[in-house]
RNA sequence: GGAGAGAUGGCAGAGUGGUCGAUUGCGGCGGUCUUGAAAACCGUUGAGGGUUAAACCUCCGGGGGUUCGAAUCCCUCUCUCUCCGCCA
């Protein structure tokens, strides 16, 4: 969430970098700054009137020592007053905080300032292009014809066990998905990230956390038994590890790398977009999250995505990079950069990561501060992007690489799958 | 799943109704001493709201209650530990 003093702030900074949203947020901003000032106003009362409840309990207390009973009896006729108005206040405060709260919950965060304003995917911004566009013959398959003529990937499979959506991978299909699993673990580590295991429930606290609550309640699988919800990302138990943390800057930054499935409802997908591996309810993801000081976190997200576009160069894949215009980008994110790969099969992009800097959105939920020598505790800046997401990774292996020999497995990841061609 | 114990500041650990936001130790920071370091000694050291600054207010796992007054008493939830049971 915006923070009320950055509102209070730069009101008109903040104002028209939401305009690039395409949608103009200064009624709400208004509302928020007017509903502090209520809140200010009835903070003070009640801070008046427990002062005074304070005292007066520290009299009586005194009263009571010195043996004047009657005259302590006296003075508790006035505590019953100020009992009754501290109920009150408290309920109008509890209310208005809560009314505060959910007005912050409806403003996105704001684009930054290099972000171009923008309706829809119409106006992202391409920023680097790379790779040759394979010439693939004229039988050239799409990937899930691939996926069964190999046996690779068994969709029908999925459905009698779980749904659809939740394919089975087998044999050499599932050896390829271990393998690029490790070798994402392994180039992420290589470039300073921790690998971490995270548990892959969270409960209510860290969805709220990153944002995933209340926005997005209907994407996610729960488990209301116990309270806890099936991670759509690793992002968020990741990034909720240090929730509530104050870390010294010497610290920063901090640098994380999960590999994990991901579970998404994807309520109303449907069509030729989802077909294959294009769009699942369960697939497996790589993912890199960093916590840095607000001064360097841009360059943070420079290098994120100069590392995802080593990934997908050492896999000869062709993709472009985009970065998104405000309309195209996530409700947190201050900017984003997409990653698309070009499915030779299916003669469109698909997008395989998204690196984001959510400034001090995500962290003012988290309340996930830094401490920098002896000053007062500040956000700080949190970031992620995927590195790499799987399903269309392997779509685009299978599609771009595929040949009358079989499907050729490029050289980086030889190693890691342990074999060099599907046939 | 059954029985018991517990949850206090970065950590350890006091505190069982009235100047307790909290004794003390460790750690951290600053200083004295030293060529430098260690040791010793002195000082300092939680977060949030509020204020020009202060005053002031809130927070002792979460929520509720008793009381003029709660870290301390009661209820409830969550979590941790010990023992038993079960088990990858």
């Amino acid at each position: 969430m915006l923070t009320i003093a950055r509102i209070k702030e730069d009101y008109e900074l903040l104002a028209s970098r939401l305009d690039k949203r395409n949608k103009d947020f200064r009624p709400e901003l208004t509302a928020v700054l007017n509903e502090d000032e209520k809140r200010r106003s009835t903070q003070k009362q009640l801070d008046d009137v427990l002062s005074e409840s304070n005292q007066m309990a520290r009299q009586i207390g005194e009263l009571y020592k010195a043996g004047q009973p009657a005259e302590a009896e006296k003075l508790k006729i006035r505590t019953t007053e100020l009992k009754e108005a501290e109920k009150n206040l408290s309920l109008e405060l509890a209310s208005v905080e809560q009314a505060i709260g959910e007005m912050l919950a409806q403003i996105p965060n704001a684009p930054h300032e290099v972000v171009a304003a923008g309706r829809s995917a119409e106006d992202n911004v391409e920023v680097l292009r790379k790779g040759e566009l394979p010439a693939l013959a004229n039988d050239a398959l799409p990937h899930w014809e691939i996926a069964k003529k190999y046996g690779l990937i068994d969709f029908e499979l999925g459905v009698k066990v779980t749904g659809s959506g939740f394919p089975v991978y087998r044999g050499k299909g599932a050896r390829l998905q271990r393998g690029l699993i490790s070798y994402f673990l392994d180039r992420n580590t290589a470039a300073g990230y921790e690998e971490v295991i995270p548990p892959h429930f969270v409960n209510e606290d860290s969805a709220f956390g990153t944002g995933q609550l209340p926005d997005k309640e209907g994407q996610m699988y729960a488990i209301p038994l116990d309270g806890l919800y099936a991670i759509p990302t690793a992002e968020v138990p990741v990034t909720n590890l240090y929730r509530g943390d104050i870390v010294r800057s010497e610290q920063l930054p901090i640098k994380l790398t999960a590999y994990s499935p991901c579970f998404r409802r994807e309520a109303g997908s449907y069509g030729k977009d989802v077909r294959g591996l294009n769009r699942l309810h369960q697939f497996d993801k790589v993912e890199i999250v960093a916590i840095e000081h607000p001064s360097r976190s841009y360059a943070l997200l420079e290098q994120m995505v100069a590392h995802v576009s080593g990934l997908l160069d050492e896999l000869e894949l062709p993709y472009r990079v985009l970065r998104l215009c405000g309309g195209d980008m996530g409700f947190t994110s201050a900017m984003t950069y997409d990653f698309e790969v070009w499915s030779a099969g299916q003669q469109r992009w698909l997008e395989v990561s998204s690196v984001s800097n959510f400034e001090t959105y995500q962290s003012n939920r988290l309340k996930l501060r830094y401490k920098e020598g002896e000053a007062k505790a500040e956000l700080c800046h949190t970031l992620n992007g995927s590195s790499l997401a799987l399903p269309r990774i392997v779509a685009a292996l299978l599609e771009n690489h595929q040949s009358s020999e079989g499907i050729q497995i490029p050289k980086a990841l030889q190693s890691f799958v342990g074999f060099d061609l599907i046939s």
